[in-house]
RNA sequence: UGGGGUGUAGCCAAGUGGUUAGGCACCGGAUUUUGAUUCCGGCAUACGCAGGUUCGAAUCCUGCCACCCCAGCCA
């Protein structure tokens, strides 16, 4: 079946554009980040918006690094930045840096100067904030506004070269200390920062504010559609009036679309930068994360972070989505790609007592069930086994068709097995369970025809590998954290549960780091980026399986 | 009694005056050597509210209500 064509308000528009043959029937977009921090799903939103449409439209996108403000900004982010959305799958067209334009910048500051547009202002910051007024209340002119053309330029070139301390003066541009609209209340367009950039050292010490810088740098690179997220519609009069002020290339056009938020967890910088901090996660990277690196590492693959975007939509209406779509997108993946395997995560050790003592045996399973292409893997069988320990119950609830006293499973590809003795410790935990086994059974089929009513999982005890699997659930116990001023007391406790003393397949300790497979009615696990390896087998639960049972087990109150 | 936005089922989201897209979630049922997957069906007439225009309105008009954003020398 063909996927539905995408559509959404962005797309009509540029289809709008092309039917006109606006911009000569180019598209060019941009991915603008400020490398200042990782980059979370929300931000895989705009990547896929912006990528997506330069790839649909065969048109272009640049990747341009927003790097206006040197005190925060570093190489570091700069390649994590560059490494996420590579990894995503996407190709920009040129890499750019604002920086690169500090010049140019520069130069075109100098034109709204001669042309009056703009004033060196020395008002001190809170001065400024004075004078702005209020959201109800109009601002007053700063006293410096009328200053000659002569000497805005003396001071601006002074200003650059070094001649005044920070916040000493600022460069503003002239527009409406009365506009109802606060953005143009005549926007500080330079700041004073005796800071060394990471790109361009101490060649500057005065940087461009974002307003100015980013329509200028759109302007530039001929960028056709610049969009943004809904928080910067009121600066949108300010975009355009630079550019109307100036001669340059191009006038983009911004468009706003809202930003993404997800259900129990966060995207905020703030909020992120503290979890991060203050030890809450392991990382930036913490598989918790809603970080591209986070969910990279927690087993997501970029096609199901694609999809996710695709699925959610882009509007102008503020909305929250729920975790059960993003999981949804990475179960339908890994439920195509992710190879069978067979791991017990809390090991019950099952004696099969008819078995001959010290055999052994090979038994055949598939690696996928609908693909056999996909290929079989051979397993080896024997009298001493490890079940899951939710797999028995002393006494079984209702609806519960698993192993119990007396009862007959299947033991996936292998053999039906019936329950008859429960051993147990000093303190009355089950430590063993014996079983007799069906011979006429091999491969998980009888010979006469009898059925079972479930089929669990297991390993050969002798020739498992013990593994660390680190279980992953939602970060937070409450839908909307960040609005809770004590956010931190919400974070779920077991959103992180490391279990060390898991069963797995003997030929998954040779996984390479990030293979993703199927544990067969567990979950999706993948061997973790950082830590696995061949001596300390290390796999994160990507995603558990829906499982009907668990909800059984809710509504029965059990 | 500042300005800018947004309101379509539990959550997203198409739709731009005239056969009630779709997805997620949820509920049934079929198949199943994963309580998975897959497949069928349901989700009782959803368009913030109130008026109006029209043969006909989620779509046009008027008024109202709710929520979000803006007063960094951050982006």
């Amino acid at each position: 079946m063909e996927k539905p064509a995408i559509s959404n308000f962005i797309r009509n528009l540029i289809d709008a554009d092309l039917a006109q043959n606006k911009n000569q029937g180019r598209v060019a977009t941009r991915f603008p980040p400020e490398p200042n921090g990782y980059l979370h799903i929300g931000h895989g939103k705009s990547i896929c918006l912006n990528f997506g449409i330069a790839k649909d439209y065969q048109g272009s996108c640049n990747l341009r690094f927003d790097d206006t403000n040197p005190e925060r900004e570093n190489l570091e982010y700069v390649q994590s930045i560059k490494d996420d959305i590579a990894w995503l799958g996407y190709q920009w067209s040129e890499l750019r840096f604002a920086s690169d334009y500090f010049e140019q910048l520069y130069e075109y500051a100098i034109e709204l100067i001669t042309q009056g547009k703009a004033y060196v202002d020395s008002l001190s910051s809170d001065e400024i904030r004075s004078y702005r007024g209020t959201l109800t209340k109009s601002g007053k002119d700063s006293p410096f506004r009328n200053r000659s053309e002569e000497e805005n330029l003396k001071l601006f070139k002074a200003m650059r070269a070094g001649e005044f301390e920070d916040g000493q003066h600022v460069l503003r541009a002239k527009i409406d200390m009365a506009s109802p609209n606060i953005n143009m209340r005549d926007p500080i367009l330079y700041r004073i920062r005796h800071v060394s950039h990471y790109r361009t050292g101490n060649q500057w010490c005065i940087y461009p504010m974002y307003d100015y810088t980013h329509c200028i740098s759109d302007a530039i690179e001929g960028i056709t559609h610049s969009l943004c997220t809904l928080e910067f519609e009121d600066n949108r009069a300010l975009y355009d009036w630079v550019l109307d002020q100036l001669d340059v290339p191009s006038h983009p056009q911004q468009i706003e679309f809202a930003r993404l938020n997800l259900e129990h967890t966060v995207m905020s910088k703030r909020i992120l930068n503290r979890l991060v901090d203050e030890d809450h996660v392991s990382g930036w990277d913490d598989p918790r994360l809603p970080t591209i690196s986070g969910l990279r590492r927690r087993g997501y693959t970029p096609e199901s972070i694609r999809d996710f975007c695709e699925r959610i939509g882009v509007t102008k209406k503020q909305g929250t989505i729920a975790m059960g779509v993003l999981e949804n997108s990475i179960r339908e993946d890994l439920d195509q790609q992710a190879p069978r395997r067979m791991a017990v995560l809390d090991p019950l050790r099952v004696v099969i007592e008819n078995y001959p003592k010290g055999q052994t045996e090979t038994v055949t399973a598939s690696n996928h069930p609908k693909f056999p292409q996909m290929g079989q893997r051979p397993l080896t069988f024997s009298g001493v086994i490890f079940i899951e320990r939710d797999d028995f119950m002393e006494s079984p609830a209702k609806k519960f068709f698993r192993l119990a006293p007396g009862r007959e499973v299947r033991l996936r590809y292998a053999y039906y097995i019936t329950c008859t003795d429960i051993i147990k410790d000093d303190r009355g935990e089950i430590i063993e369970i014996r079983c007799t086994y069906d011979p006429a059974t091999k491969g998980g089929a009888s010979a006469d025809g009898r059925k079972v009513k479930g089929t669990i999982h297991w390993v050969s005890a002798d020739h498992a590998a013990n593994a660390e699997i680190r279980l992953y659930d939602r970060l937070f116990r409450v839908p909307n954290p960040a609005a809770k001023a004590d956010f931190l007391e919400h974070v779920n406790p077991g959103s992180r549960v490391v279990l060390t003393r898991c069963k797995v397949e003997q030929g998954l300790v040779d996984a390479p780091p990030e293979s993703r497979f199927q544990f067969e009615r567990q979950g999706y696990f993948c061997t973790d980026r950082q830590d696995h390896s061949r001596s300390r087998p290390v796999f994160n639960r990507t995603v558990t399986l829906r499982d009907t049972w668990a909800k059984i087990g809710k509504t029965a109150g059990a």
